[in-house]
DNA sequence: GTGCGCCGACTGGTCTGACCAGTGGACTAG
DNA sequence: CTAGTCCACTGGTCAGACCAGTCGGCGCAC
């Protein structure tokens, strides 16, 4: 018996989506790269021999991906972005939005993959790098007397410096993206709570101990403690019957 | 000193972002559901007050992120879509296709993922989530017998099992588009080799092995063992100068 | 009464052509 | 050489049109 031909759902290309192809095809090739102009949307009409809606729709479409940003009466055309992960962050948060996504388990995530970038991050940190962390740490405390906006900034700071010296970008992007989203369900209570001072300085020195074991090259605890500072921070915000849940994460 | 204003970059709002805006809002709030259908664009005209380029653009905004579905010429007009991991996945593929991620880079993360998840579960596991584990496996043998696609299905199963067990369904669509962009770089590749059956063979008895470990609630075993197969199973696609990074990630 | 095929109202996809506010480079006056 | 003006051109939006395709209902044949 010959295998079955496995047929594709028959749905129409529409014009637009060939052009959206075309072009990220040129930037995936390389023929395009960020900080380039795209020619004006009736040069692009006359290339590609559609009408402006059409060309239109296609640059909306790249638009919301993030690969281009028109603006009027910019006589360079569109602009190349280069990457970011806002668009990644769009997604997910529309994800948490549709509530098909919690808040635990949105920390729940970040308790996993943060843990697991400290206990990578343990092997391979340079001494170099070790004292990269140090200085972080006292960024953060000097933020503390600031306000918690750059408590905020270099507490990312830290975790982006976790993720480089993981040397992985997509765990970087992935705490970016996730990170973003959690902030954005509840930013505003904590800015709010008044005992913020009390918990920026309770991080700090969770912190602490976190650099502290990366020091000793204990990726374990230095993950367990990661994942446990995570959890007193945000504990707070999410609902007593799913803490259970996050608790059983501390312990690996 | 008074804390500067901390002003937002003006730019101005487009008609077609505020539809877009409002029919987000709309299904965040719930007034509008996935399977239900938007009114007609000649009706949307009506309601926005806009012309219907305007309102095509937003469309195809909200076509592209994955919120709607428009087909030609149904009388129920566009259908609001259930949430899936593709439009994720296509932000992915294209971060990959950018070229700033490699192929180490998305194999290492799932390295580190898998590992993680397969930790947890072990912990989190039920006896009868244990069965379910068994009964992929026997999937996983039945298909090698059938061909590769059949067997990466069943290796998708697992995965997914692994996720659920979690109890995280972020791990679940991590993996899912990580895996679904890494099998679109090497798919072909690996359909290809030519000691295919034993390299299933051979992928088929290091899950058995995880599924043990996880059994005797080894969680650190059953992680390492899961890298391990990982591994193995691609590294023959990564170029031998990045070999050495993920090789150190088996280790924990 | 029931099943079938036809038809038309309506859909989305595309095109044409138009107007406007705004941008930025070139050009000019000092 | 600078400062200011100006205008060609940009993207944003609109109005109106045509087409191919779909679906639901109507009427016909059985």
């Amino acid at each position: 018996m010959t295998k079955s031909p496995r047929f594709q759902p028959v749905q129409p290309v529409r014009a637009y989506q060939r052009i959206v192809e075309q072009i990220e095809d040129a930037l995936a090739r390389g023929d395009l790269t960020p900080g380039q102009r795209l020619p004006s949307e009736r040069e692009l009409v006359a290339q590609f021999a559609v009408s402006r809606s059409t060309v239109r729709e296609a640059l909306r479409v790249l638009e919301s991906n993030g690969v281009v940003r028109s603006r009027p009466g910019d006589p360079n055309g569109p602009e190349i972005l280069p990457f970011s992960s806002s668009a990644l962050r769009k997604q997910v948060a529309r994800l948490a939005r549709v509530d098909e996504l919690s808040l635990s388990e949105l920390l729940g995530f970040r308790m996993i993959m943060d843990g697991a970038a400290i206990q990578v991050a343990s092997r391979l940190r340079t001494p170099e790098q070790l004292d990269e962390l140090e200085a972080t740490l006292v960024a953060m405390r000097d933020a503390i007397d600031v306000d918690f906006d750059a408590f905020s900034e270099a507490d990312l700071a830290f975790h982006e410096l976790i993720a480089r010296i993981s040397r992985n970008s997509l765990i970087q992007t992935c705490n970016d993206v996730v990170r973003g989203v959690v902030l954005g369900l509840i930013s505003d209570k904590i800015a709010h709570a008044p005992n913020s001072r009390a918990l920026m300085l309770e991080s700090l020195h969770h912190h602490a101990e976190v650099v502290d074991a990366i020091r000793a090259g204990n990726g374990h605890a230095a993950a367990r403690l990661a994942r446990q500072n995570m959890f007193d921070y945000y504990a707070g915000y999410v609902p007593d019957s799913e803490q259970e849940t996050l608790r059983a994460l501390i312990e690996d």
